[in-house]
DNA sequence: AAAAAAACAACACATATGTTCTAATACATA
DNA sequence: TATGTATTAGAACATATGTGTTGTTTTTTT
């Protein structure tokens, strides 16, 4: 279902108003600023945005619009922890259960960056470890927190018997898993499938030059 | 200067308010949310909360409050136009003037991620001929228009008498200008100083693995 | 062309909401 | 303690603003 021309610019206006004003504007301030000859017909088109989905009202509440969809700018961003720098060979730490809020360091996406993926996190790269993965000091690194993996991903794995986690590009092969350093280097090794857990997987790689 | 309890707790309420409806609250919503006697002392806390500079108000206005600073979520994120994909050897296509609006392509930044500059284009990598500098077949590179450049770095540069534009790292040298393929099976050429112009210069590099 | 539906217009009304005034109370300072 | 300042209370007021009613015009449908 399409606009009528008047609706889309009134629609225009209130993506105008609130990106300059910060608040929705009152149907009287739709009126003058779209040259509409009476409140009524504002409210009338309005209810229109509504049911074509483009807004939501409350009722009785003075600006109470708000527009829905891609122009509403509310979570346009995400804030993922910068949970520290990782060297190679060093353990890595990994935030607690569910504590995503409340960090002292962090980083902000936008989330069209990340996807609807949620639990993310990030790590800052320290020294070329992971050079074979295009990967290099200061870049950063975005995580997301899963236990699931596919055979090559990059992920961070924490070894049991080592009581450390580190980052390495994983194969599962018939009875052993496969652990390769993303630097030709160093050497892979190898742990028993019940020795392990994946913490997390390597969803993006930023690097400001 | 610091905030009394009050305050913060109002600020707090404006947050989360603004967070959940998308549109300020009243001043009898406050009252009542924070447990405060009169709309008066609102009014005044308020008042308070303006001249610290957390937020603005506009008089006479219904629910006419914005928050300033960071907990304002207005223009945290930037829209970069993604011009197209870039290959090996073949010219770019930049922007028109001033265009950076209406662009069908686009991607969405965190303006914490690119800080504040602007002019912003971004092309897609096609290929491996930048493997050099650690960047992929399908990285999303983002640059900013300018002119200016330091030795070694990466930029978008025309040259006049090709009649098109490459990517290439670019070193002054005293009386012509040495243009660096970022692959070392490629050789580097030199242009003359009058024959080339940079357009444009690599400020951050994306990956989605 | 006639009928029905959609959209517009003008206006009045109720209330949602910011403002203001006065007084009381708490708090700090000399 | 005295005195000034900051904060709180309550209430009334003015107006900003959403809603409803009735009628007209325009557009669509039959």
């Amino acid at each position: 279902m399409d606009l009528t021309s008047k609706q889309s610019k009134i629609f225009n206006f209130l993506k105008d108003f609130i990106l300059e004003k910060d608040y929705p504007p009152s149907i009287r301030d739709i009126q003058n600023h779209c040259d509409i000859s009476s409140t009524s017909v504002v409210d009338y088109n309005l209810k229109k945005l509504e049911e074509k989905g483009l807004i939501r009202r409350d009722k009785e509440i003075s600006r109470g619009i708000e527009l829905l969809g891609t122009n509403n700018m509310r979570s346009h961003t995400v804030r993922i922890p910068l949970l520290g720098k990782i060297a190679a060979g060093k353990p890595i730490v990994l935030p607690e259960e569910g504590v995503t809020d409340n960090f002292s360091n962090s980083i902000e996406l936008s989330r069209e960056q990340v996807g609807t993926k949620s639990d993310l996190f990030a790590l800052q790269i320290k020294g070329n470890s992971m050079i074979d993965a295009l990967i290099q000091d200061g870049d950063i690194i975005i995580l997301e927190k899963t236990n699931q993996f596919d055979n090559g991903d990059m992920v961070a794995v924490w070894i049991k018997s080592d009581n450390a986690t580190t980052f390495k590009r994983i194969y599962k092969l018939d009875n052993k898993i496969k652990l390769e350093p993303m630097n030709k280097r160093m050497k892979a090794f190898f742990v028993k499938p019940n020795d392990f857990n994946v913490q997390g997987r390597l969803v993006t790689s930023i690097r400001n030059w």
